[in-house]
DNA sequence: CGTACCATTGAGTTGCCTCAAACCTAGTGG
DNA sequence: CCACTAGGTTTGAGGCAACTCAATGGTACG
């Protein structure tokens, strides 16, 4: 049994002032809302797929997705993650290459609307704020990048899981339980980290054992943020 | 004994209209040349430093520049090259952050252009191609660092070490007798790859017994392409 | 022609991976 | 309502890729 699902309208989508569209204009607003679509997908549904080609946008109004890679081994590897008011997409409609990383909800009722690729090369050449304000996002994303490079390259895995837990939180919060707001398995961690799926798992329980983290299934909830801190050897 | 050096310009370099510049007019090119400064530099001097901030960008003129990280032990993460006509410190510029990146020269007599903000700033605003080649440039630096980083995180070394060798072809070239056209030491190469000095060096000595490459000094002589490419495990 | 830096080789150690088996949980259907 | 199954999680054992440390060899440059 589905529910009723509506298409979320921009002009009232709660997410859009924290977006690369908070500078768009009412007009501009409801120019997307008129030429956009919308989609909803279930938990593990993939929403594009690495190599193919992309002639829009698309805009995350509710839920969580997982960007990456396939690697030539078959497997995966999380580049990033988005959610609401996030967009994915944009890379490879902009570079005019195909999609570099396939997305997959993490969640239920995910929706996600499709912004075509005119609308928005118009909004780049018409509204400088939403031009300058792709090229910062882009720009961030390359910097976030090269961090994820050196850390790769450099740290052991222990660090890297502590730092990934780091990286979570921040990006989904947690609640006032101290839980991290997404759910993941350990294989999925694991390709985060750029580890084994018993290599997670064993460093679980290590951090668990010492009271930095506290498990319940998925759930993760972050004892001891100092402690995780020192291990990831992050200081910024 | 220092040769005389004399500021280049725009207007007759010969790497313009392969770069991001290719789409400015005449008059774009000369009010560059009224306001840009440049300056010289010898092999291993540093550009600029990870942290710093930027006001204007940096285009190269002569030279070879490699771009680098400090991770948490000190170690040196080179995350990529840079050659004449290529900008660095773009990225720093347009996110409004600190350059997430050191850069240093890998030859005498590199000469670079520095092009400040306000120039660049207009030219985004001003020119809407020249906008959308530094859209282009940056969507497509994040496809290739997220490639970095899947690879990274799965692949062994002998792997990444065969992958590297065909990426400095494919930035440097090689010339008539098949060399890289880029002198980097043993170090260097290691903290492209991501690995010890000393593993680099037994990989490469393993290469030359298979016949695949051949070394003299810091010259590396592609003799078996497709079998590096085997070993590279790479399909694109 | 020394000296300082880089490259090479060897030996020993270990972090992390793989393989395999057991366990747990949630969903399914009898 | 419970047995059954499938998928995910956990634990253990064993092996190897790659690292570190240390010593030697080469070479470029003042």
């Amino acid at each position: 049994m589905k529910k009723h699902q509506e298409t979320p309208q921009c002009a009232t989508c709660g997410s859009r002032h924290l977006s690369v569209f908070c500078s768009l204009s009412q007009d501009e607003i409801s120019e997307i809302d008129n030429n956009k679509g919308c989609n909803f997908y279930s938990k593990g549904q993939v929403i594009f797929h690495e190599g193919n080609r992309t002639k829009g946008i698309y805009c995350i109004n509710k839920g969580k997705v997982k960007l990456y890679q396939i690697g030539s081994e078959g497997k995966e590897q999380i580049i990033r993650f988005a959610k609401a008011g996030d967009v994915i997409g944009y890379r490879a409609m902009l570079s005019e290459e195909p999609l570099s990383a396939s997305a997959a909800s993490l969640e239920d009722d995910t929706t996600i609307c499709f912004i075509p690729q005119d609308q928005v090369l118009s909004m780049i050449t018409k509204n400088p704020n939403f031009n300058f304000k792709l090229l910062k996002m882009l720009s961030h994303e390359l910097g976030e990048a090269a961090k994820v490079i050196t850390d790769l390259a450099q740290k052991p895995v222990r660090e890297r899981l502590a730092e990934t837990l780091l990286i979570l939180k921040n990006t989904f919060d947690v609640d006032e339980h101290k839980v991290i707001q997404v759910k993941l398995s350990r294989e999925e961690l694991a390709n985060i980290v750029g580890t084994a799926t018993e290599s997670v798992i064993r460093l679980l329980s290590e951090f668990k054992k010492d009271n930095i983290i506290a498990i319940e299934g998925r759930n993760i909830k972050l004892l001891n943020i100092p402690a995780l801190t020192r291990i990831a050897n992050v200081f910024e």
